[in-house]
DNA sequence: TGCAATCTATAAGCCTGCTTACTATATGTG
DNA sequence: CACATATAGTAAGCAGGCTTATAGATTGCA
């Protein structure tokens, strides 16, 4: 039975996701465009691999992001001026409002899809949602090498 | 701080996903098409349409995702006898140790996953994330016509 | 100074999810 | 029977993950 928690993480984020999408579309970006313009909220500035990491996505997945928030308006790229192969990411004012918009609209997903849990059981499980998600960080380092007589 | 709730469950699903990936890839599945192997070892027979209700997912994604599995060579499609529109799925022989190893591999995961919690914590976080998804999978059906009042 | 290693960004291509729109078939209604 | 509607499957095309590989620039070291 809880062999089944990857199925039910990866629903329950498929299910949230969808719903987000569904009402932050006419904001004109995703979940994780959202995701990646709070952190140049916070972060003005910062050159992609910085975001990447921040994003604990994979450089070009980041860089295909930027791609397309540059193209939506909501970015805009800069030249490092002490490093050329760099590229600085930097908020449009015309990021401002769609960030406070899907602030808004999050709140309201958010108060959804935890209705029913009282305050102890929403600590509890972002506590333990955190646990998991600081275990697969760490294992995510675990070289190959570990597993030398793996191979049945 | 609990507006974080979507980037957590999206992270740690992301997360999981990419360390079960890496060690499933040897076996010739994905998780989401494992998840779809498992539905047809218990229900052979079913219809792309009926695979995706259970899979919560729309047609075409189910329908996309047979067409690797096929290629794969781990499921075949047999014309419905009684409706020349619809084809049914059964596994192929192939499938039956790829199911096993890919049960092997989520068990290891599975462990490294929730250490750190008990049983109690375990079984909670079970709990609460099963009343987030019925959350989200209810919600889903909800009708724009609610929010008559809400575009301000 | 020069070369190798490293780092930043990106291209190509795959999987999984979605929307929209289409074909083919089945079914209901007049 | 004929037409409208519904259903099963799929194509096209986009977003967001990934791997692998490459170009260009920087840096370390001999």
């Amino acid at each position: 039975m809880t062999e089944s928690l990857g199925f039910l993480v990866s629903d329950v984020a498929r299910l949230m996701r969808r719903r987000f999408d569904e009402r932050a579309r006419k904001s004109g970006a995703t979940g994780p465009q959202w995701r990646t313009l709070k952190i140049l909220e916070r972060h003005e500035g910062l050159n992609q691999g910085q975001i990447a990491e921040l994003l604990e996505v994979e450089p070009i997945t980041c860089c295909r992001m930027i791609d397309r928030l540059e193209e939506a308006g909501l970015v805009e790229r800069r030249r490092d001026p002490a490093d050329r192969r760099a590229w600085r990411i930097y908020l449009t004012e015309k990021a401002r409002p769609v960030l406070a918009e899907l602030h808004d609209i999050a709140g309201a997903m958010l108060e959804a899809a935890l209705n029913g849990l009282d305050a102890p059981q929403r600590d509890a499980l972002i506590a333990s949602l955190n646990v998991v998600r600081a275990n697969m960080t760490q294992t995510a380092d675990i070289k190959p090498e570990t597993k030398e007589a793996a191979n049945g």
